[in-house]
DNA sequence: GACATTTGACCACC
DNA sequence: GGTGGTCAAATGTC
């Protein structure tokens, strides 16, 4: 029962959906479909363990947050504008804010202001990683304290900018709601080249978007799905559009973003997978960053799940009873 | 010695 | 004038 209303959530996230256009409407719309197939399973469930409801629960609790943050994200850029440098950081970080001023380059003149096109991403520090490790190699150049912030904001920019004129630079401040998540501000492209230090897991070729490919490994380093203590044949999480998981699978997929989605095992025993992002065109990174927002969100705040005895009905493994612990 | 980090100061934007 | 972004000297680490 439980992956028949699963397919059909995922049914209702991936219909039509697979446009691409970052259209944040859009996406509040499907996860307010998602609320609401939730919260009927969550009434069918009520015949199961309580983990089951406990869980149900959860993910109904994840989903009303994530449209608020969705929400959110669309006010704070439509007034980004108008704000004063003084409230800069209240605006959302799940914003990618391209700017008009991109034609000076990013080191024309030394000291001033930057305004250029920029793209914020919130990751974590899960396991106590440094969140900075996104396979580049920053150097940190400053550190400032931030107003209304609590904690201060690290500048850093890529090591290769002196010998290889890499423009890349990115800026660093934990959130403060959360001090094990990073609000990550890239600015510039890298144009150096190197061997990434988390080599591995990406794939595609840096030149084909270079920012992307940070961002990929940013989220193929954060985004960990737990499946210790599930059957071996049960794949917990499956973010695929494309291909059906394996029998007894649970599909869960972001709409706008389905096709790029890929689940691969980090490790030879499979107990852990690791999702990856794919590449793709700047112009669909908004949308698709909204959504990274969510799963990056969900996954980072994972803690050691709870005791389960068993997952027969309970194809979700994704941690989420710890999400809000 | 090379490289990275820290930190106070400078400068431009608002 | 307040604030954020960057520089560069001092310091630390390998």
């Amino acid at each position: 029962m439980a992956t028949t209303e699963m397919e059909l959530v995922m049914g209702v996230v991936d219909g039509g959906s697979n446009n691409g256009g970052g259209s944040s409407g859009l996406v509040v719309t499907e996860l307010s479909h998602i609320k609401e197939l939730v919260r009927q399973l969550q009434v069918h469930l009520g015949g199961s363990p309580d983990l089951c409801k406990h869980l149900a629960s959860q993910i109904f609790s994840l989903t009303e947050r994530s449209i608020g943050l969705i929400t959110s994200s669309n006010l704070e850029y439509g007034a980004r504008r108008k704000r004063s440098a003084g409230d800069a950081d209240l605006a959302s970080p799940f914003s990618a804010t391209p700017t008009s001023d991109v034609t000076d380059g990013p080191f024309k003149n030394t000291k001033k202001r930057k305004v250029m096109e920029q793209r914020r991403q919130r990751v974590s520090s899960a396991g106590g990683e440094n969140p900075v490790d996104d396979g580049h190699s920053w150097r940190k150049y400053g550190q400032k304290e931030i107003l209304g912030a609590k904690h201060p904001r690290g500048y850093y920019r890529c090591t290769h900018r002196h010998s290889q004129g890499c423009p890349a630079t990115k800026q660093v401040q934990r959130t403060d709601e959360d001090p094990a998540l990073y609000d990550v501000i890239y600015h510039g492209e890298h144009t150096c080249v190197h061997k990434p230090a988390a080599a591995g897991q990406a794939t595609a070729p840096a030149e084909h978007n270079p920012d992307a490919h940070g961002h990929l490994q940013t989220l193929s380093a954060g985004l960990t799905v737990k499946t210790e203590g599930l059957p071996a044949a049960a794949t917990p999480l499956y973010l695929s559009a494309s291909t059906p998981p394996a029998s007894g699978g649970c599909q869960l997929a972001p709409s706008t973003a389905s096709e790029n989605w890929v689940v691969s095992p980090a490790t030879s025993d499979s107990n852990n997978h690791v999702a990856s992002y794919l590449p793709f065109d700047d112009a669909e990174w908004r949308g698709h960053a909204e959504l990274q927002e969510v799963v990056a969100a969900l996954v980072a705040a994972s803690a050691p799940p709870p005791a389960v005895d068993s997952f027969d009905d309970l194809l979700i493994d994704i941690d989420i009873a710890s999400f809000f612990a």
